[in-house]
DNA sequence: CTTGACTCTGGACCTCGATCCAAGGTCTAG
DNA sequence: CTAGACCTTGGATCGAGGTCCAGAGTCAAG
């Protein structure tokens, strides 16, 4: 098997998993990456793994996890007793989390589409609905 | 007519439209509020009008409006020709900005509702479908 | 050997919407 | 008059998630 894979450089890593450099940099500051292995210049020299897991990263952001999130979930990720028990459950907080902010924003969408809907688009402005729910209950000059 | 309302300094204004006094200041700096008549000690001093323009960036907020969008329709809301139709417009956006976001929102909540119900909270960590389909179509050891 | 592309570090800077601070001046109730 | 609450300014800071830069070193191709 060819279990071995070249090293990469950092700008190899960024091309493959879609991330800028600077990024990768900054990840492995904030310890979502372990530190790579280093070429006598200094040259970062990542495998596969480091794609991997940038990609595993790209996902979660994708997701809605923060970074604080995703690095507690890679870290469970590799407790092989409790980790996914875990993982289920920062999974299903995350998902409570997005349902609420659904939510949220029908509200949002709800005020809106009906002050759009009443607003005839056209005479004074303070005849229009839109404007005057902006200001409310205010009837002074 | 008692049109003429008792001067307030911004801590009153403050407390009124429930916002901070450095919010006041800051949107100030933003022109989002004019710039209020100043006592002879400098003291900033504000009528009721201000009070409103407040409630209005607060509720245009809530709305998911930017404080830039705000200080555009603030602006369009003093023209009395073209204001309304152009408010209309920009809330219309705004709403469509919404939707879209909404459907980004539902898409990832479908995502994580299905991990977390075919995963079964239990067992190894490469079995657990949350964590394979972080890693995604990566079948290497 | 040269050239051009790449990488290194440390730290500054960005957006957005505020929030906080210090050092000083002002206002008002008692 | 004084204590305590309030206000002034300019500028620093926050948090999240990066982005950008200078100046120096390294690598690969020709």
């Amino acid at each position: 098997m060819n279990t071995q894979t070249a090293p990469l450089t950092i700008g190899a890593v960024a091309k493959r998993a879609g991330v800028a450099i600077d990024t990768i940099r900054y990840y492995e500051r904030e310890g979502l990456l372990p530190e790579p292995l280093r070429r006598a210049s200094g040259y970062r020299s990542y495998g596969e793994g480091a794609v991997a897991q940038l990609r595993f990263i790209r996902r979660a952001k994708e997701l809605g996890f923060t970074l604080e999130e995703i690095r507690e979930l890679l870290a469970l990720s590799a407790d092989r007793q409790r980790g996914v028990k875990a993982v289920k459950q920062r999974a299903q907080q995350r998902l409570a989390a997005v349902e609420q902010r659904i939510a949220e924003l029908q509200r949002v969408r709800d005020g809106l589409a009906q002050l759009v809907a009443s607003c005839p688009g056209h005479g004074k402005p303070e005849q229009c609905p839109i404007l005057r729910a902006l200001n409310d209950e205010e009837d002074r000059a």
